[in-house]
DNA sequence: CTGAAAGCGCTTACAG
DNA sequence: CTGAAAGCGCTTACAG
């Protein structure tokens, strides 16, 4: 077994002190004036010997770790996962490396990935805030800690966050089924307090409202823990009783694909028996036949605006970015 | 902003030295012989004045972090996503945090990610190594670092591994079709040296080969940056030739997808025109119509047996564990 | 039962 | 231009 390298080794075999190995491998040797020949032995000293900075101890020190926490509902879900990607790829490229957890919409869960990613000092936090995590992200905060939310976040907490907005998504969406003359429109969302849930049904109800179609108004609520069994049971209920609605919009990736396993199952084809509007679908959305027509969320510019957020607060800026984003609907063939 | 509080601050509080705060908090206080008394007192005082335990210090003196590293080829691609879930599940319950990066199947991405996780002292990797990683792997051995390969492996290194029986998978996968009457029978590939490629591309040779039909072997293998493109060509060379395949195996949930789009591009209906067998699929195979029959890997077991084994490389085992597990055949209606 | 002290591997004022 | 030393917040032999 190889024995880890350090300063002190550097140091020893070069004959000089500690610190300056640590200036010349941190490149300060202009700014400390190091001697350019000794600077040189270092530098062949620590490559010769394949020394590795200790970043512990570095952490420990500096009391910064170049790390940040990334917790998101699930990482499974492709929606976190594409989002995921984009966040590491600016994180690696700026030194910075991520932590991730996933809360699975549990306030509880989400207190413990908190605690443990604070214990481990990440320098800041890029969180999709779940349901009832206020304190949690109030508590943040409080202790200053550099935090961005995203995807979701609490109107009245004062915190930097990245959102769609979700508003116009449905707004647009609902718009289109209207002007290809659907007439009973039903949205499922899930049942949250969050504003992004609330905001996705409020785009729906104002476009209803405004082509004068508000008593067609048909929202449904399907519990995260039970969306298969809810889902069912909603769409036995709308496509069986006597006002059977003409469509449908999804609130969310996993509400849509729930969906269309249920319509499929009871053989319920699309546009023919219903009209469908999902949410940021990715390949099974396009390999769907027929094509679904879908909100698609801008998750690049999400991921990298995020990113550039944090990393903005982590070095000191005390500006608080809310950055709202525009979706786009893309229209196939399923309405 | 709120200062954070260490065991200093505990100990003063209470008046007692900093050792006994460590052991109270380590829960060593009978192995020590603490007074219960001041056990309780230290208790209160910590929970009093929300002691969190600096993990960044304690991983510095003990020389390891909790913290697991975890090098997947995308985390964004469902199959890596889905098997990180599960492996941060199992980390959060051993007490374990999950640093996670995508080698893009990029040897030097996958080295400059091993070099990352090292200088944060992870305990142990788990990866899903990239074609020519095989020095980084090797060199992790020799520094004796809990290592454990997942999805793939190298043949010549001893190392602990869970992969599946990819040779089992496609041989079966390709006996189904031979049942069903099939008689040309192509696989696509990714053009690699790793040996769950060329495992997968033998099940499937040797099942051709068992039927006495070798003399229609036909492997097309696509290069990973441009999938796409000659996936494309690939199909409309399959497709047109003289002598025209009737079904085709894919050999993994890229590639599957990929083929999809250049089938549906192309107005090829499966099964009509094309029998098909995809590679561990999820919602996009259930959903597509008709469903899709794939080859199924056992991600949770897969997961958490990685999980376990590198737990019990970090706990000092010096023990290889080699697993192999066995793939299912969905069988829906695509051939 | 309890405390003083060394040390993990760095960074960084300070002195010369 | 260079070095000695303090200190980040812990853990852990050691002494009493």
């Amino acid at each position: 077994m190889e024995k880890r390298v350090s300063m002190k080794d550097v140091a020893n075999k070069v004959g000089v002190s500690i610190a300056l190995v640590s200036y010349v491998m941190n490149g300060l040797e202009k700014e400390k004036r190091v001697s350019v020949k000794v600077a040189k032995k270092i530098r062949e000293a620590a490559a010769k010997l394949n020394y590795q900075p200790n970043q512990i101890a570095r952490s420990l020190r500096k009391g910064s770790t170049n790390t940040i926490g990334l917790i998101v509902a699930d990482i499974a879900n492709p929606f976190f996962s594409q989002l995921a990607r984009i966040i590491e790829h600016e994180a690696i490229n700026f030194g910075f490396t991520v932590v991730f957890g996933s809360s699975d919409e549990d306030e509880f869960k989400s207190e413990s990935l908190i605690n443990t990613f604070l214990n481990r000092h990440v320098d800041g936090f890029i969180i999709v805030p779940t349901e009832g995590t206020n304190i949690q992200i109030q508590s943040l905060m409080r202790k200053n800690i550099p935090l961005v939310l995203i995807d979701r976040f609490f109107p009245e907490i004062k915190t930097s966050y990245i959102i769609l907005d979700n508003y116009k998504a449905t707004f647009s969406a609902t718009s289109h089924l209207i002007e290809k003359g659907y007439k009973r429109i039903a949205m499922v969302a899930y049942k949250s307090s969050l504003i992004h849930m609330k905001e996705r049904i409020r785009g729906y109800t104002e476009a209803l409202d405004k082509f004068n179609m508000a008593d067609n108004t048909c929202v449904k609520e399907v519990k995260f823990e039970k969306v298969q069994k809810d889902m069912e049971k909603i769409l036995n209920n709308l496509l069986t009783k006597n006002k059977k609605i003409d469509s449908i919009i999804l609130a969310t990736n996993t509400l849509s694909i729930s969906a269309l396993y249920c319509l499929r199952k009871n053989n319920i084809t699309i546009p023919n028996d219903l009209g469908f509007i999902g949410f940021d679908g990715g390949e099974c959305f396009d390999l769907f036949s027929p094509r679904l027509t879908h909100v698609k969320q801008p998750l690049e510019e999400m991921g990298k605006e995020a990113f550039r957020v944090i990393l903005d607060l982590i070095n000191g800026s005390n500006k608080t970015s809310q950055i709202m984003l525009n979706s786009s609907l893309v229209i196939c063939s399923s309405c």
